[in-house]
DNA sequence: CTAGTATTCAAGTAATCGATTAAAGACTTG
DNA sequence: CAAGTCTTTAATCGATTACTTGAATACTAG
C-alpha cells in the first residue's frame, strides 16, 4: 500500500474517510496470515504460550512471536506474564466470533475451502455429525452417549463439556478400553477445521465403535452460549 | 508472504492445513485493504457500476475495477452486465455481517479507529443518536416524527425505510421548507462511519430543526430484519 | 550476581501489493 | 462495421510482508 501512509496523514475530509478505513482494514490485514489465522484457531481454545503455540503451528518460536506481535498490536490478543513465560489469549468472544465469520463466508463462497478442508480432513464424514442441539436433547434424556474431548489436556483443563472425558488423540488408541461398546461415541475437538475429532472417530469406527464426531468443537459450543466446566487453573 | 505457495503445494497433513488456512487468510486480505473495505461499504447500499464507485471512492476507473476484481476472486461480490456497464453488488448478507463484525472489533478495541472517526466523522453528537427500537416505537405510537433517507437517490430508490422521504444531502439546504419545524426529524444514511447523515444533522440543527440521527444505516436496519421498501428497478 | 530459559528485536532477502499509465476488450448505437 | 462508452488487463515501480538467523531482553533459580 504504497500510498496509504501519505494520504492518511491528510486532514480534509477524504483524508480522514481514508485514514479511518485504513484503520479497519489494518485489523483485517492481521487476519490476513494462514499461520495468524491458525493461532488464532488455538487461542480460541485457551490461552498459550509462546513455544506452545510455535509448537502446535509448526513455526519457529521467533516468528510465532512476530506473528503473536501483529495480533497484539491491532488488539486481537492480549497477554499475561506468568514468571518467565507469557501467555497469550484471544482479547475476547467477539474476536472468535470475527474469525468464525470469516471462515464462514470463505467456506460458503470458495469451493477451493471445501477443497482443501476434504484434503486435510479427510473425504466427507462417513456418518453425519452430531448437532449441538441433537447432543443435549440425548443428554437430557439420559440415553446412552459418551462424549469425549479428544483435544489436548490442557485445553479441557481450560475449558470443556460437562459430560465430556478427556482422551487426547495422542492417547486415544492405547486408551479404548475406556470407552463403552454399548454406547454411542460422540468425539469433538477444537472446532470444524480441527483434524483431532476427524481422526479420533476414524479410529473409533475401525476398532468397532459406534462412533461420531460433535459438528463441532469446543468454541462454536460456548459461543452457543452451552454450559462449560473449567478446571482449577494452574499457575506455575 | 514468501514461502506461502511453496508451502501450500504441498499434500501431507501440515501441508494441507496450511493451505487450507492460507485459504481463508485470502479471504481477509481481500478485506485488508482501505479502498476495498470503502467500496463494500457502499455495496452494503446496493449494487452500483465500476464508474460509480470510482467516483464515489475518489478510485480511478482502473484502480476501482482492479479491487472489484479482487473481492470478486474470493466472491465477496459478484457482478451483472446491463449492456455497456456492469454492476457490483455484494455476494449476500453474510458478506455484510462480516465487514460488521470487523468494523466492531475494530471498534472496540482500538482506540485509533474512534479517534479517526471523530476526525471524520465531527465531534461526538451533539445528541445521542435514535436507536431503531426507539424510531419503531415512536413511528407505531404515531408520534410526530419525520424519517429522511439523505443518501443519493439511487440507493434510496434500492430500499429504504418504509417511513423515509428522499433528500440527498447535496439537496438538503435548499429544500429545508419540505421538512416540518414542528415535528423532529430523524436522518439517517449509509451505516455508523457515512458523514451524510452527521452532516445533515448539523445543518438542520444550525438551521433551527429538531434533528437527530439514527443510530446507523439502512444496511444495520435492513440487516437486523426490519421492513424495507424498494422502487422498481431501473435498467437502463 | 550468574546461569539458564523464554521471549522479543533487528537485519536481510524474496515475494507480494497498490497505484499509475497506457492499451486492449466488450458492448451499443448509428 | 465504425465510433463511442464502459470496463478490464498489462507493465512498472515504490512500499510492505514473512520468514530466517543471530543477538538482545526479561525473568527465575541458585
Amino acid at each position: 500500500m504504497p500510498q496509504a501512509s501519505e494520504r492518511s496523514r491528510q486532514s480534509d475530509s477524504r483524508g480522514a474517510k481514508t485514514a479511518l478505513f485504513d484503520e479497519f482494514a489494518r485489523l483485517a490485514q492481521a487476519l490476513a496470515n494462514g499461520r495468524r489465522l491458525e493461532i488464532v484457531d488455538v487461542l480460541a481454545n485457551g490461552e498459550r504460550t509462546v513455544e506452545r503455540l510455535a509448537a502446535e503451528t509448526g513455526l519457529s518460536v521467533a516468528n510465532a512471536s512476530q506473528h503473536l506481535q501483529v495480533l497484539r498490536e491491532v488488539g486481537l490478543v492480549r497477554r499475561r506474564r506468568d514468571g518467565t513465560r507469557i501467555y497469550y489469549e484471544l482479547r475476547d468472544a467477539e474476536v472468535f466470533d470475527l474469525w468464525r465469520n470469516l471462515r464462514s463466508v470463505a467456506a460458503q463462497h470458495r469451493a477451493e475451502v471445501s477443497q482443501l478442508a476434504d484434503a486435510y480432513l479427510g473425504a466427507r464424514d462417513s456418518l453425519e455429525p452430531v448437532t449441538r442441539v441433537e447432543l443435549l436433547r440425548r443428554l437430557k434424556r439420559g440415553e446412552d452417549v459418551v462424549v469425549v474431548d479428544v483435544r489436548p489436556a490442557e485445553e479441557f483443563a481450560a475449558g470443556h463439556l460437562p459430560p465430556a472425558i478427556s482422551i487426547p488423540l495422542a492417547e486415544l488408541r492405547r486408551r479404548l478400553r475406556e470407552l463403552p461398546r454399548d454406547k454411542e461415541v460422540v468425539a469433538y475437538c477444537r472446532g470444524p477445521y480441527c483434524a483431532f475429532a476427524h481422526k479420533a472417530v476414524r479410529m473409533l469406527q475401525q476398532a468397532g465403535f459406534r462412533a461420531r464426531r460433535l459438528e463441532d468443537g469446543l468454541p462454536e459450543w460456548k459461543a452457543a452460549g452451552l454450559p462449560v466446566i473449567a478446571m482449577a487453573q494452574r499457575r506455575s
